[in-house]
DNA sequence: GCCTTGACGGCAA
DNA sequence: GTTGCCGCCAAGG
């Protein structure tokens, strides 16, 4: 289906984003193909729907750039850490712990894409 | 069809 | 370590 938009894809890959695991802008615009599409990712985002943690979604380096979409950044960071999701700083959580996708599930998520649209 | 906006990313000063 | 600027793609007016 070539229906979906820019955003639809980038729900798609949020949703995907398991609980305890964030991902940044940079990351999702790269698996969408959109390598500069950062922005964008943004951009959809900021129309997110219910049902997507946007949560998960944070800036390069692991910082909430998007916090105060969820009111303050210490709202988003309070989901992230129930969830189980380790603080560097205030405003800055532990990717390299917490990051996703992993490198084994970054060409999970490719075969899984290269097999539902070829 | 053109211009502006936007929850970003990376580099330079 | 901070602050500022440019570049990029997509959607809205």
């Amino acid at each position: 289906m070539r229906v979906t938009t820019f955003a639809e894809e980038v729900y798609a890959v949020v949703r995907a984003v398991p609980p305890g695991r964030v991902t940044t802008y940079g990351t999702i615009a790269r698996l969408l193909g959109r390598v500069r599409g950062a922005r964008q990712v943004g951009w959809a985002m900021r129309h997110s729907a219910d049902d997507v943690p946007a949560q998960r979604v944070v800036g390069a380096g692991g910082h909430l750039s998007g916090g105060w979409a969820f009111g303050h950044p210490s709202v988003q960071r309070t989901l992230l850490e129930d969830e189980g999701v380790a603080f560097v700083g205030p405003e800055r959580c532990d990717l390299d712990a917490h990051g996703w996708p992993d490198a084994d599930e970054a060409a999970a998520w490719e075969t899984e894409q290269a097999a539902g649209q070829p």
